[in-house]
DNA sequence: GCGTTGTCAAGAGCAGTGCTCTCGAATTGG
DNA sequence: CCAATTCGAGAGCACTGCTCTTGACAACGC
């Protein structure tokens, strides 16, 4: 983004930073129903009406965080994908689901903004997209590589995809998942709602009393028997 | 529970129900953080404070809907389980699946409160625990039933659990999956993992844009795949 | 250089929230 | 019948998101 023109324009583009900024830091404390327009503006020394001239509601702030946190996950995801190396498919996945797991963990009130319950009368605004799918693009090009590299497995005896969903997986094929067939997308789309359905049961307390001794050593376990699933060799 | 012996305490009895009857249908159309002790007390004809002699507080309020909400998903479940034949137990898997993700899209808010973002200063007392894992019991049902019946295939080439998980596991095997091995559970639970996590995305969005034709198709067909996991012979 | 125009912080105010306290009335158990 | 308990009502506190008006300031065109 280029510097702004005038000063007026400057200033204005510091003080949304700034304000982003506190509002970070109190989800992070207080979570999404305890973030405060007022508690940011006192926080900033200002009234709160004037905070509705750089967001004109809550809601916007919100979006705003949503984005900075999607954008967040998948810039560690990103790096984690290029730590490993790139014809170790099933490290690279291994590194991914960490990476997942260990931003989670250290925000979780941001993962719950972002895949825990939807914010009320709250519709994900259409420029919330890109940075959302920064870490499924990821997966994808993992899974893509391996593919083209005949590092994939080939599927047991599964059943194929219905053709009723042909359509959508042709969607996500010309969008991600370049020349990898229905039944590996589908394969992978499963792994990753496994990932997440993992990462968020252990964050949102459904395996209290469970697992107690190395959840850390349970996640790597159970997303090896994911990368089984999608087919990654290890 | 036995009718309340003296005319206050069948009264009391009454409107505690009527208070989480109206709570719930509240929550259903407006969400959690939309439910409000004032709304709930004005349809009722009573004025706010008086919501508290039956509710210390809002959580409490909350908390109630919470376990109506467990032992509702989970009454859904154990029927959709008894109404399949006791020895397919691939069937029972995807029957349980099905059940979930029903009552999940029918009780979308309710889902939300049970598996979305924890309250904020929120945690769950212990008496929601046993209508927690009603569900859960199911699932350790199906697949010990299916051990004891020899009807698991065999793992794969998959690595075997953590030794420091082995407590876990064996905490695990003595409250629901008698006498299941290590590596089954964990595939069961990866399994379970995979199954809401599926359901959150769906619930949540993460599917939109992506997945828009025939998601009970697309969702029967991943429970199959996460069957396979298990190990469930179709 | 000087108005005009647009932007801004501030303050007051509205409608709503969870929750507490007090007070008088009703119901209960002895 | 009377004391003890329970209850609904009301006022009130501190807080929220949000709107509207007012007066000051900076930017731009002439």
């Amino acid at each position: 983004m280029s510097a702004g023109r005038t000063a007026r324009e400057r200033v204005r583009a510091e003080l949304i930073r700034e304000i982003t900024e506190i509002a970070r830091r109190h989800l992070a404390t207080e979570g999404a129903t305890g973030l405060s327009l007022r508690a940011v503006a006192r926080e900033m020394g200002m009234v709160s009406s004037a905070i509705y001239r750089y967001f004109p509601s809550r809601d916007d702030l919100l979006t705003a965080l949503i984005i900075d946190g999607y954008n967040a996950v998948g810039e560690a995801v990103e790096n984690a994908d290029a730590e490993t190396r790139a014809d170790d498919f099933a490290g690279r996945w291994l590194a991914v689901c960490r990476a997942v797991r260990e931003w989670a963990l250290a925000h979780p009130h941001e993962y719950a903004l972002l895949h825990g319950s939807p914010v009320p009368g709250y519709k994900a605004p259409e420029d919330t997209v890109p940075a959302a799918v920064r870490d499924t693009v990821v997966l994808a090009q993992i899974v893509t590589q391996a593919h083209a590299a005949g590092a994939i497995e080939p599927a047991g005896a599964a059943p194929a995809p219905p053709p009723s969903i042909a359509a959508d997986l042709d969607r996500a094929r010309t969008a991600v998942f370049l020349d990898v067939p229905d039944d590996l997308i589908v394969r992978s789309l499963t792994a990753w709602a496994g990932l997440y359905g993992t990462v968020s049961f252990e964050l949102f307390g459904q395996f209290n009393n469970v697992l107690e001794d190395d959840r850390a050593g349970y996640f790597d376990h159970t997303m090896t028997l994911l990368a089984g699933l999608i087919g990654l060799r290890p």
